[in-house]
DNA sequence: CGTATTTGACCGGCGC
DNA sequence: GCGCCGGTCAAATACG
């Protein structure tokens, strides 16, 4: 009862934003890119030399309007073997092999500053296969109606590895938290949210990782058929400090800096089996590419060429 | 009182 | 066929 000593929230680090301010520790993204092993080796690593005043982690949710689109604009097709292997939720895992994922990254790519967060991402592509799709809608105690009919009709999914002490990361939506269940290879539980905006059914993860805590694995899986409320209230600014301006969430000052080191899973399957082509740095992700896959794919607008126009002239 | 979170149970896929 | 495990539900509880 209670609540202040639930054992789960020795999991849920206070709530502190240690971040210093986010001009202090913008870039460093390429270091973390480096840090790969042999992988790039002669494949297109692409170094991403990410820039959080340019773009922020929001914007990468807002980009996983399409993951393939942003798979291709990045160019994704190469990799380093090392983090996707475990990165890669292509088989019927998640990306919960935490464990591993982690390892990669806080082994030796993610700089051991502890102010500067990095996080790094991956996506999958919607041919998921856990086909855990079980209900989406049916009341589990009556007798469903219909039993398995979207059987595997997972959406595409999006990692990202946040070096936070936060674990719930203020990304300018609101989420419901609808479950919480221990993982098997970690110590730290896994939360799961969704949107909580009518229509829409994006839902997402959270995890700590058990070998390195500070390292928040994110996964988010849909697509927002809206705004997000921080948009609706103001662009540009959002951007840069989304929880400042998400008037629900009683977070912190501001959404801790971050810089991502994205990557982007294969599609899964297909031909890669552990050979070398998955993973990646993106590159520079700027205005441009958004515009690119905003046109390629013809997404709705949903505000994010506004946002970065707005960041653009900010 | 309304909303969000917690938490145990349940469901379904997958591997053995 | 069985057990494990991830994911989700929903009643209970906490909180503003």
């Amino acid at each position: 009862m209670s609540d202040d000593h639930k054992p789960r929230d020795l999991y849920y680090h206070d709530y502190q934003y240690n971040y210093p301010h986010p001009s202090s520790t913008s870039s460093s993204l390429n270091q973390t890119a480096p840090s790969v092993p042999e992988s790039s080796s002669s494949h297109d690593h692409l170094q991403v030399g990410f820039d959080p005043m340019q773009l922020s982690f929001t914007d990468y949710l807002h980009g996983s309007l399409d993951y393939n689109s942003l798979e291709r604009a990045f160019g994704l097709s190469c990799s380093s073997p090392e983090i996707f292997s475990s990165i890669d939720v292509g088989q019927n895992n998640k990306i919960g092999s935490t464990g591993n994922l982690v390892d990669s990254v806080g082994s030796g790519d993610i700089p051991a500053t502890p102010n500067s967060s990095v996080s790094s991402s991956s996506t999958e592509a919607a041919d998921d296969d856990s086909g855990k799709s079980k209900k989406d809608e049916q009341p589990k105690g009556n007798k469903p109606a219909k039993k398995k009919v979207d059987k595997r009709q997972r959406e595409p999914r999006f990692a990202f590895m946040t070096k936070s002490e936060v674990d719930h990361l203020e990304d300018g939506y609101r989420w419901r938290k609808y479950g919480q269940k221990a993982v098997k290879n970690s110590v730290y539980p896994r939360s799961y949210y969704r949107c909580t905006t009518q229509k829409c059914t994006v839902k997402k993860r959270v995890e700590r990782s058990f070998q390195d805590p500070s390292v928040v694995i994110t996964t988010y899986e849909g697509q927002h058929n809206h705004q997000s409320p921080a948009t609706l209230r103001g662009n540009a600014a959002r951007l840069l400090a989304p929880s400042m301006l998400t008037s629900s969430p009683p977070v912190g000052p501001s959404f801790p800096h971050q810089e991502l080191l994205l990557q982007m899973p294969s599609i899964k399957d297909n031909n890669r089996q552990g050979d070398q082509r998955n993973s990646i740095y993106p590159q520079n992700l700027t205005t441009s590419t958004l515009q690119q896959l905003h046109h390629h794919q013809q997404l709705p607008d949903y505000g994010l060429l506004q946002d970065m126009k707005a960041m653009q002239s900010v």
